[in-house]
DNA sequence: AAGGACTCATA
DNA sequence: GTATGAGTCCTTT
């Protein structure tokens, strides 16, 4: 049977001259992708092809050109090297005897092509010999892709596992994909995997733009920002079918090898092999070609330029630094900020503070930069004293970004700042909840059009950043008292835009601002860990998941890593055709707690998946990491609390999160045993009940619901009671389940459908108990109505208290998303209360403790709960006051309740 | 090294 | 169905 192999010369001319060694001949000319060819050429020639060619790309613009004038446009000229050698191949080619094809107007791969499927038509096998993926889209059967060089072949079925899709959508693929090399931009981050993914939901490129909006995260927005070029894209890697061409595949036949010419050829190149080869094995040795060492490659070094606006001075003396302490003392209101060699404000070492008390004019102190060479500086100590009467001095007002860390490192440094009063962190987010980020870079953009000097650019980053005490002090001076300077700059923005918002501006200085020092000496006083108990937690977890480990790898039949979900999928469904009932947000098969449940009747596998899964969640998130956290200076345990991250003005905690420690399963409520108090004293937890259902019957004013409230009664019993007609205490099981998943379904913004999912029930049953709760709390339905109507008109929500969230996604013209906003209108204004009011308590409370001689501190906030450490004697007086406090910090349709507890640890306090 | 996907802990 | 943070795996740069 006669075949056709067809070369891609141009493929693999930039592969040699990239690949090999840069060899060069006796007299000194490069010839190492010329030896990458004639290996190729002659491995080609054993196989003994009937037809073949060799094809070349022409010189001159080409039809993509036209469709896209930037096409190859950022491609560097052929490398002088390079260039050299093309002439000799040329000579090579032919005097071994291919046909050489070259066509103006069109490039090698559209040659290739049109004569492969000429060919195919014709019934003849073709095999494509290149080293570029894109042939990949011309595979079927009949037609095969070789890559001489790496010895790999590829059939449709090699295509499909090389790429992860089908031949037919590889120009899918590559559109999306684009090409760095040729200059087509595809969808940012977007490389052959996720590209697959999509292929693979979807199809087509068509209906994966028609399917954009469906796909979130980042990628997502990526590929709506591309949507406009993909149909250019695919226009641009389609490799044409349909050239005109002076040969017919028939035409493509070997012609006898010029032996004088090649002999000729090889011996001016140095081919001693290929010599040996055309000779018999009888000529000379020739010198072999030698490597040269590659050309050094400069180190450049970016030359990033430090733009320094303002009037930035350097604090280096004595006089200075009291030059500047009195201007401190003159200003109404002064802007500070740290630099330190940590992010960790509990460990990290001040290195310099600097301060602005008029735009533009700013100053820095370096006290600790140690690099080789760096100038004298002031002592650290010294500079504190002398700054101790301004920073200390609650009735000289101070402003930071951020100030909770540099409140945190002076008060570690011996300064007890008072008197801070306003945050430009805090501003922001007051001001636009809905907004993402408050740090300081992206305000000085968004409210000041300013692009400040990133920590980067005085640092760098990755493995080679270094320490703010390594950095030099002149470009230090520029950052950091630039840092000062933007944060007064930007308070006079913010406050002003505050100071037009009554409301706004009364949470962020009643409820807010208050907040700073407390949850600075929280996380001072951070929580004492019992280690030695976490670690035999550990050791029992480990055990226990080699085990279960084991026997999953028995059940298998090989062994797997149980961590992956994607490996595990493959075993799940592909292997054992175990039913995939649920998809993760991207499509694929998801092994989630959900899935797994759903199929554990059908294989022993998904139970004991399950079974690791807990024991690993709870040894690697918990009992194995919160030992590496325990601070060495107090050895404690210090949250961080993020005040200005959470869209709807809760708190959250992290490094590490104290707030989703496990209490719903025994081994994880053990963890709990873990975290004591010292020798005297006991741990009290006091958590607001059923806070957040309380607000939603204030917020609507339901009679039922507030009845339902009345007495004290178990919320869920009376509201079961309500909606199913029957007595207190004839309520079932059952009634009682159904009805707090509907209470806490309401408050989530929850559909039919949710609720179903969740009471496990049909759909429609889940919609009539959701009409007989309407029908009994009319109120909490029309409160419901009239939120979704606030959240449309005004694109946001409100708190109690007037704290407004934002609802970026409102008026999304994408259905999910917009349902999604409509949800969170409806959670928002409880979620956010409910932080609102543990708000105003946490700042009531801690004002009673300052003047309880330390007998207690609150060291940790969950949401709805606060936790003390209380001297055993204290304890009846801590939860009477601290109930109190709690109880009043809102005054709403319902009274609120708080319960308490105490005991050694926290699990015994709940 | 950075970032996304997936999973799962809390309120 | 709301709101978070974090660990592991995997892909991309």
């Amino acid at each position: 049977m006669s075949r056709l192999v067809l070369i891609d010369g141009s493929s693999y001319l930039f592969r040699a001259f990239h690949a090999l060694p840069p060899l060069t001949a006796p007299d000194g000319t490069p010839t190492g992708a010329l030896y990458g060819i004639v290996n190729m050429l002659r491995a080609t020639l054993k196989e003994n092809p009937d037809y073949t060619a060799f094809v070349l790309d022409a010189s001159g613009p080409t039809f993509r050109d036209e469709l896209y004038p930037q096409y190859k446009a950022n491609r560097p000229p052929m490398p002088e090297d390079l260039r050299a050698q093309v002439e000799p191949m040329k000579e090579i080619v032919q005097a071994l005897g291919f046909p050489l094809l070259c066509v103006p107007g069109v490039e090698a791969d559209d040659v290739i092509g049109t004569l492969a499927l000429q060919a195919h038509a014709a019934g003849i096998p073709v095999t494509i010999s290149t080293s570029d993926k894109d042939f990949a889209q011309l595979v079927r059967p009949g037609i095969t892709l070789t890559n001489t060089m790496t010895g790999s072949v590829l059939d449709d079925a090699g295509v499909m596992e090389k790429f992860g899709v089908r031949p037919d959508q590889v120009i899918d693929l590559l559109a999306l994909m684009g090409d760095t090399v040729d200059n087509v931009p595809g969808v940012d981050k977007c490389g052959p995997k996720t590209a697959a993914k999509w292929l693979g939901e979807y199809g087509t490129l068509d209906a994966v733009i028609a399917s954009a909006d469906k796909i979130g995260g980042k990628i997502g927005e990526n590929l709506r920002a591309a949507l406009g070029r993909l149909p250019l894209n695919q226009q641009l890697v389609t490799i044409k079918t349909d050239v005109a061409l002076d040969q017919a595949p028939s035409d493509l036949t070997l012609r006898p090898r010029d032996v004088d010419a090649l002999r000729e050829l090889y011996t001016r190149c140095g081919f001693g092999s290929a010599l040996r080869e055309l000779d018999g094995g009888s000529a000379p040795p020739a010198r072999g070609a030698r490597p040269v060492a590659p050309a050094a490659v400069a180190d450049e070094a970016p030359d990033a330029a430090l733009s320094a606006p303002g009037e930035y001075e350097c604090v280096l003396d004595a006089a200075a630094l009291q030059a500047w302490v009195a201007r401190l003392q003159a200003a109404e209101l002064v802007a500070f900020d740290t630099e330190t060699d940590s992010l960790d404000p509990m460990r990290a070492n001040l290195v310099g503070l600097s301060f602005c008390v008029e735009p533009g004019q700013a100053c820095y102190i370096p006290v600790g930069h140690d690099y080789p060479g760096a100038p004298a500086q002031l002592d650290r100590a010294a500079v504190l004293e002398a700054l101790r009467p301004v920073l200390e001095d609650a009735a000289k007002p101070k402003l930071g970004q951020h100030g909770k860390y540099d409140l945190h490192v002076l008060r570690r440094h011996g300064v007890d700042v008072r008197g801070y009063a306003e945050d430009t962190m805090l501003e922001s987010f007051v001001f636009n909840a809905g907004g993402q980020r408050h740090d300081m870079d992206t305000l000085a953009q968004k409210y000041l059009g300013y692009t400040t000097i990133k920590y980067e650019q005085v640092a760098g980053k990755g493995a080679k950043q270094i320490l703010f005490s390594q950095v030099a002090i002149d470009d230090a001076t520029k950052y950091a008292a630039e840092d000062a300077d933007v944060t007064l700059r930007l308070h006079r923005v913010l406050s002003a835009k505050l100071a037009a918002e009554p409301t706004l501006q009364a949470v962020y200085r009643d409820i807010e601002m208050p907040l700073v020092p407390v949850l600075t000496r929280m996380e001072a006083t951070g929580v004492l860990i019992d280690v030695a108990e976490l670690r035999r937690q550990s050791a029992d977890l480990s055990q226990r998941m080699m085990a279960a480990q084991q026997r999953a790898h028995e059940l298998a039949g090989r062994a797997f890593n149980l961590d992956s979900p994607k490996q595990l999928g493959q075993l799940l469904f592909e292997e054992l055709k175990l039913p995939a009932l649920v998809k993760t947000p991207t499509g694929a098969p998801s092994t989630n707690e959900e899935a797994l449940e759903a199929i554990a009747d059908q294989h022993e596998l998904p139970r004991l998946v399950l079974e690791y899964r807990g024991l690993a969640k709870l040894r690697n998130t918990y009992t194995d990491k919160l030992p590496d956290m325990v601070n060495p200076d107090t050895g404690r345990v210090h949250t961080s609390y993020h005040q200005a991250g959470a869209a709807t003005g809760r708190l959250s905690s992290n490094d590490p999160n104290l707030q989703n420690i496990p209490i719903r399963t025994e081994d994880g409520r053990r963890i709990r045993t873990a975290f004591i108090a010292p020798e005297g004293r006991r741990i009290v937890a006091c958590d607001y009940s059923q806070i957040e259902l309380r607000i939603m019957a204030h917020l609507s004013g339901d009679p039922g619901l507030v009845r339902a409230f009345e007495g004290g009664l178990d919320v869920h019993r009376a509201t079961a009671s309500e909606v199913f007609d029957v007595p207190l205490e004839k309520v079932s099981g059952d009634q009682r389940r159904a009805a707090k998943a509907i209470n806490f379904g309401l408050m989530y913004g929850m559909s039919a459908f949710g609720l179903a999912k969740q009471l496990g029930i049909g759909r429609g049953d889940a919609q009539d108990y959701i009409a007989l709760y309407f029908g009994k709390y009319p109120g909490v339905r029309d409160y419901m109505e009239r939120v979704r109507q606030q959240a449309r008109e005004q694109g946001y929500v409100e708190t109690v208290f007037g704290r407004r969230l934002q609802l970026n996604e409102i008026h999304s013209r994408n259905q999910a998303q917009r349902a999604g906003a409509e949800r969170a209108a409806i959670n928002a204004p409880m979620q956010g209360t409910a932080a609102d009011i543990i708000k105003r308590a946490m700042v009531s409370v801690q004002d009673w403790l300052d003047g309880q001689g330390g007998r207690a501190t609150m060291m940790m906030q969950v949401h709805d709960e606060l936790v003390f450490e209380v001297d055993a004697g204290f304890v009846d007086t801590l939860v009477d006051e601290v109930r109190r406090r709690m109880v009043a910090a809102a005054e709403l349709r319902v009274a609120l309740v708080v319960d308490v507890g105490s005991g050694s640890n926290w699990e015994e306090a709940h």
